[in-house]
DNA sequence: AAAAAATTGTCTACTGGGAAACAATAATGA
DNA sequence: TCATTATTGTTTCCCAGTAGACAATTTTTT
């Protein structure tokens, strides 16, 4: 029950990589070191490397915001989709998160039993699964939507306001997502 | 032993967000849509949605490249921190990489046994372990490290080149970790 | 020197999440 | 119409990765 994933897990923190121990900072490629400074090398110019610990250190500060709230980043996702989306199949909503659709079967009957979502087979497709958010969801949304804009406005760790701002617009470009917040 | 992670399972894809099915990509902004298109809504500000997205789509191309050398991320990134910082400590190097000691191990081991990695205890610290690479290691990393090379010269998907060494310049700022390849 | 506290790697148990196969249904083609 | 193919949610099995406790060892305090 401990909070846990947007999709990924991670509770509390304990690595997140930063500057090491050591404190020559200083350009300094030699080899066999024991002292505390790691060279990363061309890792540092890895894009699937740098989004990795990138993403670790955002959700360590989403664990830290949302920690009075009992919820993981997958079922915000959800809650926030489902609200803007009511009716949207079940199907659809995985592939747009980004999750396989045999998780997502978990994810949301969890929430259904939480009294969270509301799951109909609508009647042009009996295979399918529409999805809504109840009362309880919507309520839980309105208590979890503030919160969520706090977290943001704050700006990414190491990043000013307007590097944070061009940040994600860079990473909403590549994943061809278009604004759609108040910002 | 099918690929698998950058710390990070993944292996196929299937998802990946991107524009739905549906054509119509105006601003509408109506509820209740049996169609194909998705909402966001203020998660497309969110920096810990975007980067779990970027992250996923990212490793889907990393999983195109390294296709024919059965590799997982985490594998690769070990070797790469390995070959730059022979006689790291085992747990300094988890702590590099934001993965859990615990986890760490059982990599480590796996490599070591695959012949890939040389585990000593050090004679100062007899509850430590040092690591190295094996000239298979090392042979292993003169193979990769090119492959790498290539699919990050690639640049990101939807985004130029110039917006990716951005993206990427952002990205090790608000990691703190410094360039240290010939990009 | 002894005792308390911190580190380091490891173990066990548990969770998130993917792969592949499946049944039910829908769509398509002959 | 009937047979084939595709879609949708689900089930089962498995692996990556975490949490928390642990023993062995430093390191720090007294």
């Amino acid at each position: 029950m401990g909070g846990s994933a947007w999709p990924l897990a991670l509770r509390g923190q304990e690595s997140v990589p930063g500057r090491a121990p050591g404190n020559a900072a200083v350009d300094d490629p030699r080899k066999d070191r024991p002292d505390g400074t790691v060279h990363y090398g061309p890792l540092s110019e890895a894009m699937g490397f740098l989004l990795r610990l990138a993403q670790l250190k955002s959700f360590a500060g989403f664990f830290r915001s949302f920690e009075a709230e009992d919820i993981r980043p997958g079922e915000l996702t959800v809650l926030m989709v489902l609200h803007e989306n009511p009716g949207i199949r079940q199907g659809m909503l995985a592939k747009s998160l980004s999750i396989k659709r045999a998780h997502m079967t978990k994810m949301v009957r969890q929430m259904e039993d939480e009294g969270l979502i509301l799951r109909r087979v609508p009647e042009d497709d009996k295979r399918a699964m529409e999805l809504r958010l109840t009362e309880a969801g919507e309520a839980r949304v309105a208590v979890l939507g503030p919160i969520l804009a706090e977290h943001e406005a704050g700006g990414a760790a190491g990043l000013s306001q307007t590097e944070t701002a061009e940040l994600k617009r860079l990473l909403r470009k590549m994943l061809n997502i278009r604004n759609g917040a108040s910002g």
